[in-house]
RNA sequence: GGCGGCGUGGCCGAGUGGUUAGGCAGGGGCCUGCAAAGCCCCGUACUCCGGUUCGAAUCCGGACGCCGCCUCCA
């Protein structure tokens, strides 16, 4: 049974699935206007490590991801640099799942592009006109707010003291300052779709609602997000759901957000790092094990220090694996517990980080326990309890792997040189000839080794 | 103005009434030719003020501080 707070209620609720073993779950994609940053990269890593453990205890998940490839910003982007909206777009998206794989977050099911259903947006908006839920202003057509009874469930607050304040001028047509834009006409240069409403594009709230009841049906079970989405977009969607009389997404949830010196990270604030950038100086494996030891519904701060601090937590782990031969998981195949056995120990631990996971996906005390029992697998091995110690071992590899950390033993490619280096270092201690061993100690390290000596003579690594 | 979140040891970060969180850094020890890796031990924290209780970081009231949403944003 797996629990997890639900926005709306403010409160861990139990997931009550549609199909009793089957998850189908939305999450709101990037829009590709620029390099996906640290934000993005939260995000994906929350809702990866979701899929992955919901996956990992047994449950079906269909998992849909939008890209938002037509919007403003894209639009601004294309005039700034003289290049078409379709060129900005192949630019970005490239480099989006670039950066989603050098993460290891798993591809979804479906990834759905925003302009592939603007014939399903324009019906959808059409009715809405019909309806009398929209309305024609001069730059497009608008939600009506007010035809939602129970609008603002989201935001927490009633639409009056929603509307009370809205720090948006009342300077267009529109009725009300929370009626949003479903469908944007057209300016000169703009890309546009033929509507019955006019030349135009989609707005962004409408592209989500009718992709994810698309690929996933009346009644989904999650939709996810970042916090910011809550409000508007997340509303704004379950408000066209509800108004064309559809059943939206059984459950909500968002995550944290990460900040910069005390400040959220965001586009409008232009303090982002960049996923390549941090990519550039840091194993990504780090930054998931950074939002993994913290809760996701907190914010966290990403600095240079809490990097290091991750970065040296997870050579511990890649040392834990090279001492026990573990072979790296988490790839694009995700883990499921039955696929590996479990007994004693093993069982134990997997039970008490189950009941972790399954609690509001508290991965910060599963990270716990599966460092307590990494220490109690080394200090079995110590003492020469092996086989004890390598089934604990092996199964902390495969609860990393259910959270999509992969622990690197070492694979290093060991060069002629080096290789001729430690041959003569063995020698040399086993001649007891200690100055001489330090000195080729010294040379490896130079080559940028590290150095160890185990049971079985000079061992050496990349850092 | 409305709504919401947060304040834990040097740093990061779990924990909702009593029992070791965990990681990183630091100190001591074991092991090692010396190291590295690993293991053991140590710090004895919970913004402040009241209250409830045999007992509170954990519940209640208040104060202070920080952050966010109500506008595009993951």
């Amino acid at each position: 049974m797996i629990r997890l707070f639900d926005s709306v209620h403010g409160e861990v609720r139990t997931l009550e699935l549609r199909d009793p073993g089957r998850v189908s779950m939305y999450v709101c994609g990037p829009t590709v206007d620029n390099l996906p940053h640290l934000g993005h990269g939260r995000f994906t890593l929350v809702w990866d490590v979701a899929r992955r453990w919901f996956t990992f205890q047994g449950l079906v998940v269909h998992f849909v991801t939008n890209i938002t490839d037509i919007d403003d910003k894209i639009i601004t982007r294309g005039h700034q640099e003289d290049r078409t909206t379709g060129e900005v777009v192949t630019e970005y998206e490239g480099r989006w799942w670039d950066a989603m794989d050098a993460l290891g977050v798993a591809r979804p099911d479906v990834a759905p592009h925003a302009t592939n259903y603007v014939d399903e947006m324009i019906a959808l908006i059409g009715w809405f006109l019909d309806n009398e839920i929209a309305y024609l202003t001069n730059d497009g057509v608008y939600f009506d707010v007010s035809r939602v009874p129970d609008y603002g469930l989201l935001a927490g607050q009633p639409l009056d003291s929603l509307r009370a304040g809205a720090r948006v001028e009342i300077i267009d047509q529109k009725r009300s300052p929370l009626d949003f834009a479903l469908w944007k006409n057209a300016k000169p240069g703009e890309p546009k779709w033929s509507a019955p409403f006019g030349d135009g594009r989609p707005g962004w709230h409408t592209e989500c609602v009718v992709m994810s009841l698309d690929l996933l049906g009346e009644g989904f079970d999650l939709h996810t997000g970042g916090l910011d989405l809550k409000f508007p977009h997340h509303e704004n969607e379950r408000a066209q759901a509800v108004a064309a009389g559809k059943e939206f997404s059984r459950h909500w949830a968002h995550n944290g957000w990460v900040m910069v010196g005390g400040e959220k990270m965001s586009k409008s604030l232009g303090n982002f790092t960049s996923l390549t950038e941090l990519s550039e100086t840091t194993d990504p494996r780090a930054y998931r094990l950074l939002v993994l030891r913290s809760h996701y519904r907190s914010p966290i701060e990403v600095t240079p220090s809490t990097i290091a601090d991750a970065e040296r937590a997870l050579s511990r782990l890649d040392s834990f694996a090279r001492r026990f031969d573990l072979a790296p998981l988490a790839g694009a195949q995700l883990e499921v517990a039955t696929n590996y056995q479990w007994e004693g120990r093993a069982l134990e631990l997997r039970q008490r980080v189950a009941d972790a996971l399954d609690e509001d996906l508290n991965t910060p005390l599963a990270v716990a326990l599966l460092f307590e029992a990494l220490g109690s697998a080394n200090a079995d091995a110590d003492a020469g309890a092996s086989h004890e110690a390598l089934q604990v071992a092996q199964s902390v590899n495969v609860l990393f792997g259910a959270m999509g950390l992969s622990l690197v033993g070492a694979s290093d490619e060991i060069d002629v040189t080096s290789a001729h280096l430690v041959g003569e270092r063995d020698a040399a201690r086993e001649a007891k000839e200690w100055a001489e061993a330090d000195r080729l100690r010294s040379e490896l390290m130079a080559l940028g080794w590290i150095v160890e000596d185990g049971a079985e003579g000079t061992l050496i690594r990349r850092p």
